[in-house]
RNA sequence: GUGGGCGUAGUUCAGCGGUUAGAGCGCCAGGUUGUGGCCCUGGAAAUCGUGGGUUCAAAUCCCAUCGCUCACCCCA
């Protein structure tokens, strides 16, 4: 038994790992250099007030998920549960409405928490990537954020996802929706699910995306979000899908998706795939116009997403992607017994020269020294010492090729430098 | 929070009442005293998650507990 054990619903990113989160962030980063976007750093912790006036008291993110807890000094902080109500308090902190406006802004491997019971592609510990911008209303900026995520998912050779969105209206034509649905409900409550009936107050538009037959078959005629809109927040939406057409995004809309977190305002959208155990949504946001004005702020439109990063790479697991791998080193010394000393000093030479090299740290034999630059995946190794050291010149394995040759010490460094350039064009 | 499944070498698993608990892969060593991968030979490695109970006898049956995992809820 392991004295230790990483906390329940943690996942450690290992060395053989996390060259693929990389690959994911360098894609995120260019995509959004491209469009404009700049990082975003804010803390892992917050005000426990911040979520909820954010997020929503009444939410089941704040209400049953978060990690809150009392500092030292008594204050009530909360390890954030998502990504977007840190950056816009960072954004008022900063009165950065009174810069150039819209900001955007995007944030890497932001890490997240939940309390939940962690199951396949859930944990409490997980990582989003995002953008959130503000001052932006027209919904050429939501467009712009999903083609994004798409650009994102594709560079990370993810195709063939699905993009759903919805408007889910303003507060004002929201509530009169509500009302319009609660009373289309009301009659039928005794046929509905119990999960069902214990959504009515809490959150009817969950009902609508109820999975038990017989819930559904009382819904077809239930009125939907998209018929109840005003008048701004159905042009809002037709100029998102006019937008995204512009853009080549395949959308379908899809009245069901609804989305937890309360400071949503019209745009709702996922990027959802289909895996083993059903669809997974892997990104996830949409438009927050109210949200910095709740927070006390200006009166300033809001636009965002989160894209899971570990449910990106469970994508590409899924899809058989997987990025070559790198070697550890392209050439690695292996040194006869009395000439350490200079393998290290050729070891640095070689740094210098930019050659990515590495040499045995532990005493060992030539054969285990071959056998772990194996491991490593260098192409090449050098024998440092004996005979060839002594008339000032150095042994060269290929190690694909298992063929040798001598090179003059003095011609080393250009030597390999030409074989690796050589390689770079080939790969 | 509710409900399933599973805990046996580093790992994937077999064994499911009866001597000293096995295998593949991995690891270490040797075959090759200056050379990896393949092959051969040998070796190390497991208080069978933990605690209690039943039994002449428990990895195996029962109970509890902890852990992992999957689904619901919710979400990335």
């Amino acid at each position: 038994m392991l004295i230790t054990q990483a906390p329940k619903g943690t996942q450690d990113v290992l060395p053989a790992e996390s060259a693929r989160w990389q690959a994911v962030e360098s894609n995120m980063r260019e995509a959004c250099r491209l469009a404009g976007y700049r990082e975003v750093r804010t803390p892992v912790f917050e005000h426990t007030e911040l979520f909820l006036r954010s997020v929503g008291d009444t939410t089941d993110v704040v209400q049953k998920e978060m990690y809150t807890f009392l500092d030292k000094g008594g204050r009530s902080v909360t390890l954030k549960p998502e990504g977007t109500a840190g950056v816009a308090r960072a954004f008022l902190e900063a009165h950065l409405e009174a810069g150039a406006l819209p900001m955007k802004m995007y944030y890497i491997s932001c890490p997240v928490f939940r309390y939940e019971k962690p199951q396949s592609g859930r944990l409490r510990e997980h990582h989003q990537l995002g953008i959130e911008v503000f001052g932006a209303k027209d919904a050429s900026c939501d467009a712009e954020g999903i083609r994004l995520a798409l650009d994102v998912l594709a560079a990370s050779g993810i195709r063939g996802l699905r993009v759903s969105i919805n408007s889910i209206g303003c507060p004002n034509c929201r509530a009169a929706y509500l009302e319009q649905l609660k009373n289309f409900l009301r009659p039928r409550l005794p046929r509905l699910c119990d999960t069902c009936r214990d959504r009515f107050e809490r959150n009817p538009l969950r009902i609508l995306d109820c999975k038990v037959p017989s819930c559904q078959a009382e819904l077809t005629d239930a009125p939907d979000m998209l018929g109840a809109l005003d008048e701004d927040c159905a042009a809002h939406f037709e100029s998102l899908k006019a937008s995204l057409n512009a853009l080549d995004v395949d959308y379908s809309v899809d009245p069901r998706i609804v989305r937890g977190l309360d400071y949503y305002t019209r745009t709702v959208f996922e990027i959802i795939t289909d895996a083993e155990n059903g669809p997974l949504t892997v990104c996830g946001g949409g438009r927050y116009d109210g949200l910095l004005k709740q927070l006390g702020g200006p009166e300033l439109p809001g636009f965002g997403f989160g894209m899971g990063v570990e449910r990106v790479l469970m994508v590409q697991d899924m899809m058989g992607v997987r990025p070559p791998e790198a070697p550890v080193a392209d050439v690695f010394l292996a040194a006869l017994p009395g000439a350490r000393l200079e393998a290290l000093k050729l070891l640095r030479d070689l740094r210098g020269a930019g050659v990515a090299c590495d040499m045995d740290h532990a005493a060992r034999s030539l054969k285990a020294q071959f056998k772990y630059a194996d491991r490593l995946g260098a192409p090449y190794v050098t024998v440092v010492g004996g005979d060839e050291l002594a008339r000032g010149a150095l042994r060269l394995r290929d190690m694909r090729r298992s063929a040798e040759e001598e090179i003059p010490v003095s011609e080393f460094i250009p030597a390999i430098r030409k074989k690796l350039a050589g390689e770079g064009a080939g790969v």
